[in-house]
DNA sequence: CAATTCACATACGGCACGTATGCGAATAAT
DNA sequence: ATTATTCGCATACGTGCCGTATGTGAATTG
């Protein structure tokens, strides 16, 4: 509580910028203070999960008070809202680069499931993604961010349709049920005595499920 | 706070018993202090959700104190998994009723996985199940209770196993796998502005799915 | 240069929780 | 039967976290 912001007084203009006012810092720094929120709460909500979560901690770990945060997220939830948002961006294009690099598209289509699988493994995504996401701001599907990852796996889907690979299904509801199946394979391996062999399994049965798509198999 | 409980000295021994001295009633008071916390509780956090169900209003609603609460479940999540457990084992109860009505054992499997879908539907099981319950206690995986309605399903898919109606797969990690799969269409069914049809897209895609499991289609 | 906006900090009140403690009835001991 | 003891449960207290109201100084607008 004795500590005060170092200096805040340090606007970064481009040094010996001609008699040109400052324009720029002004919105730079409140983006620098929303990015520095999501970064300490991202963090937060990870390891401690969003509950135990103070906000006066993390926001203080940040060098800002909670003032800030309602301020700018309104309140907690709020906050965890942008960073799922957050988060939801980086899966989605963690997958799309990954599908967009395999060969045909039924494979491309198995390694993306396969490798939601694997990030949904990590700590932070199963804590804030699976977890507390959903228990706070209800369902995934209701979130502005819409599940960006649940888009993608749908296109893959009607990719797949219309080039005649799998059967004529509803893309979206597949790509719901299927990713509601790789979330609970991967809440299943991370909670594992042996991940390795429960994660052999868990693959396993999700390709033999998943063949009941293909027209032929 | 003024009001306190009107006759806790009233033990129900039947009316004109012989000196046959109080043996029961002692443990059946306990059973029944339990039983209203968990009901308390089990509508609280239905209706409120669990983050804001207030220990102190719930109990004074059963006519108890945290006091109690404490003592027998140590703290609000012993309560919770006292809930937990309590829904799981009526909602196993109720597949099992399901799937053993049905004329052979394919078809169980597939009414039981609709069931269970439907059941998923009631905002009871939603909250406290599917939201809450993984949120505070962690995977199902973990849960004392074990998640009994997935054993359920185990068991169904070892039946069909056995006799040869799907492929060899391994059957505990294909009954995990339905169940997110039938988990995740209900809470899209659940959030849908219109229920009816997305719930015919979603089971339709699901039959699809699952139609990879059978040896021959 | 005066007026205003606005990003953020500080201050306050309250609720919910966990623990420590007390009481009284049922059981066990003698 | 009377005393001793357990124990189910209530009461009391301290604390941390949260939401709102308010203040302040720097940046922006005219």
């Amino acid at each position: 509580m004795a500590e005060k912001m170092a200096d805040k007084i340090a606007p970064e203009m481009t040094p010996g910028a001609p008699p040109r006012s400052t324009a720029r810092p002004r919105k730079e720094m409140i983006a620098e203070t929303k990015a520095k929120l999501i970064a300490a709460a991202r963090h937060a909500f990870a390891t401690h999960g969003y509950a135990e979560a103070s906000m006066d901690d993390f926001t203080a770990g940040a060098g800002l008070t909670r003032g800030a945060l309602y301020h700018h997220f309104g309140d907690k939830k709020g906050l965890l809202m942008a960073v799922v948002t957050q988060i939801d961006a980086e899966i989605s294009d963690r997958l799309c680069e990954i599908s967009s690099r395999a060969d045909n598209t039924w494979r491309g289509f198995v390694d993306e499931c396969v490798a939601y699988i694997e990030m949904s493994l990590e700590p932070e995504i199963q804590r804030i993604m699976l977890l507390d996401g959903p228990a706070v701001l209800g369902d995934p599907s209701q979130w502005p961010s819409q599940s960006a990852c649940i888009r993608t796996t749908t296109a893959s889907l009607q990719k797949l349709i219309d080039d005649g690979t799998i059967r004529p299904v509803d893309a979206e509801a597949t790509a719901r049920i299927v990713n509601g199946a790789t979330l609970s394979a991967a809440l299943w391996i991370a909670s594992a005595e042996d991940p390795k062999a429960v994660s052999k399994k868990a693959v396993g049965a999700f390709l033999t499920l998943v063949s009941g798509l293909l027209v032929e198999r």
